[in-house]
RNA sequence: GGCCCUGUAGCUCAACUGGAUAGAGCACCUCACUACGGAUGAGGAGGUUUGGGGUUCGAAUCCCUACAGGGUCACCA
């Protein structure tokens, strides 16, 4: 859909059929795309669904069509028929003047805040583990589609729940007790989240030994995990934990704190943020009370022991645990208490968008389900952005048999490897270190960036550390390469692109047709990303577009050219594209240098 | 076992939501260039879209079926 050109078409279509064959199609029956480019043509009109309609074979109806458009209307200046398509070829001055409207800083961004507000979460990290792979594609999903949301009129608030209670964080805690002698990430120069995440695995390997040592006794495995001496020193934290204990709690908010200062130096190196933070310690209770009430209002039920479940056969569910016997919370209770106080907090909040890995799919289905049973309005708004795993060539991540890519290990190879290319090439002699290490981040963390969103989010996808990450062919590196070399042609021209006249006759070619075309279709792909969450069809499109000028700057003088109109108007295409490419890769969180 | 995803070139991914001869990148082969920025461009080779059936003017896309891979069904998160 090129957008106004296309819009006027469609009307234009509509209107001459309805003249033609006496009956007006609905919207939906005017197909229009991108005429091939073996056929002569700009736009093509799929003439099979109007052919009953017209009450005439498809090659008939294209024919007749084709040559009522061209007499009604000047700017459609010629058509041709290949079997049910109808081949249209538009004015040369219909593509100036759309590349003219074109000509804008914020192409393809709809008014600020003219549509509803959104909630995007995302990252949602467990506070036992340093950030990996995994979490990186979450991030750069979660906040790139915030952004696309927000270009499309939205306004976002980006939120992240942080999973800070629980065993799993007591589990290091007692670790630290145990053999962390008092260090600290200061007396250490480790990052927080790293040294917090050395305690989970050293917890995890003198559980392990205590259970052989149990087995080795006799006992059965199960036992020999409740006879676990450090099991039992964690629980009983975690009792105390719950109790309120001061010591126990200042110890968790000493240890948490260290944890979130890492984390924040990798948000901030990924180059993602957050507007709020939601805490499980905040929130449990809350669910708690939910759940309470719709025991209360007999929506759920009691089982023996005294948890509460709620029943979801008839939805073609199971049943689900909503709170133990015990009365603790589960992930579901605090998910429900989470949930409901964002609307609260919201007043004028629509819709909220999880950011969550595709094996909590079944999770959300129930959470969704649940707020729906408690008769919450917004229960119907809520959107699980579900996307696959990273894989590795050998498999799965796993944090045991250490494959596990660490998201700062990474994040620095990639700025360490840009930095090597640009400097091989000789790029960047002249640049200052500050510069250098300015450009290597661009580069390296936008090509890990478009590599983790170029794939359609539902996908899994392989990550081969090896080859996988490259710099060129179809990377943000190449992008990149090309706007620079868009800025750099603009700046050799020494033009003021919002003073760049030329003749609405200028001809154009199908080069300078392919690349108006791009640009004008923008502003219905952010439409289209946001309607489907999805940053890969930006990437995607920024892509096609950079590599159409790049093929079209081979044998298409520009600065060079002599015909002024033809000069300016290939100026005006450059400039568009540039415009175009970096206001799409901002949506991915990607930065396009001056140089490089 | 029930339910949910996925299966496209050797590899990694596209395909305007049912439209024309299924396209890119990597790898491989050939060519262009003293350059408005070569981190380049053009071309070649590479496909029974996992197999089989069906729906219709038309299927990678929708339906059925077989096979292959993944996820999920916890008083875990």
């Amino acid at each position: 859909m090129i957008h106004a050109l296309d819009h006027q078409l469609h009307h234009a279509v509509l209107d001459t059929f309805e003249a033609t064959f006496g009956k007006r199609p609905s919207q939906e029956q005017i197909q229009i795309q991108t005429t091939r480019t073996e056929f002569e043509g700009d736009r093509t009109v799929v003439v099979f669904p109007l052919a009953g309609m017209a009450g005439a074979p498809p090659q008939v109806a294209a024919d007749r069509l084709g040559k009522a458009l061209v007499e009604t209307f000047d700017w459609i200046v010629k058509y041709g028929v290949v079997k049910g398509f109808l081949n249209l070829t538009l004015s040369d001055e219909s593509w100036s003047t759309a590349i003219q409207d074109a000509l804008t800083d914020s192409w393809g961004f709809a008014p600020k805040n003219s549509k509803s507000q959104v909630m995007v979460e995302y990252s949602s990290p467990n506070t036992n583990k340093p950030l990996h792979l995994g979490h990186l594609r979450n991030n750069f999903l979660g906040y790139s589609v915030a952004k696309i949301l927000e270009a499309a009129g939205h306004e976002v608030v980006k939120v992240q729940i942080i999973n800070d209670r629980g065993i799993h964080i007591c589990k290091s805690m007692v670790a630290w007790q145990k053999f962390g002698q008092g260090e600290t990430p200061a007396s250490t120069g480790e990052k927080g989240d790293k040294l917090v995440g050395r305690y989970y695995v050293a917890f995890d390997k003198a559980f392990k030994s205590e259970i052989a040592e149990g087995v080795a006794r006799g006992l059965e495995a199960k036992e020999a995990e409740n006879a676990s001496p450090i099991m039992q020193e964690a629980r009983s934290m975690l009792q105390r934990w719950e109790d309120n204990d001061a010591e126990v709690v200042d110890l968790w908010k000493t240890m948490n704190g260290w944890v979130y200062d890492g984390f924040n130096a990798t948000y901030s190196d990924m180059g993602v943020s957050f507007d709020k933070l939601y805490y499980e310690s905040d929130t449990y209770l809350l669910g708690k009370k939910h759940v309470e009430s719709g025991l209360a209002q007999g929506l759920f039920f009691r089982k023996d022991d005294g948890s509460i479940w709620v029943d979801l056969t008839e939805d073609g569910l199971d049943e689900k645990l909503l709170l133990r016997g015990d009365r603790t919370a589960v992930y579901m209770t605090q998910d429900i208490g989470t949930a409901i106080l964002r609307f609260q907090e919201h007043p004028k909040l629509d819709r909220q968008v999880y950011t969550v890995g595709n094996e909590q799919e079944y999770h959300f289905k129930v959470l969704f389900l649940i707020l729906k049973k408690l008769g919450f309005v917004q229960a119907d708004q809520n959107h699980h952005l579900s996307y696959g795993m990273v894989e590795l060539p050998e498999g799965k991540m796993k944090s045991r048999e250490g494959t596990v890519v660490d998201a700062d290990d990474l994040l620095l190879e990639m700025r360490t490897k840009a930095r090597e290319i640009s400097e091989e090439l000789g790029k960047v002699d002249d640049f200052s270190e500050k510069d250098k290490v300015a450009l290597a981040r661009q580069v390296g963390h936008g090509a890990l960036k478009y590599f983790l969103l170029k794939v359609a989010a539902a996908k899994s996808m392989m990550f081969d550390p090896q080859s996988s990450i490259d710099f060129f062919g179809n990377t943000a590196p190449f992008i990149q390469f090309n706007v620079v070399r868009c800025k750099s042609i603009l700046k050799s021209a020494k033009v003021n692109v919002s003073e760049l006249h030329w003749s609405a006759q200028t001809p154009l070619d199908d080069a300078e047709r392919t690349l108006a075309a791009g640009v004008l279709s923008f502003p219905s792909v952010v439409q289209e990303a946001a309607d489907a969450y999805d940053p890969s069809v930006i990437a995607n499109h920024c892509y096609d577009l950079i590599k159409a000028f790049s093929s079209f700057y081979q044998d298409h003088p520009i600065v060079k050219e002599t015909d002024h109109n033809t000069r300016n108007m290939r100026l005006a295409l450059c400039a568009t594209v540039s415009i175009t490419v970096s206001n799409g890769m901002s949506l991915l969180g990607i930065d396009m240098p001056d140089r490089m």
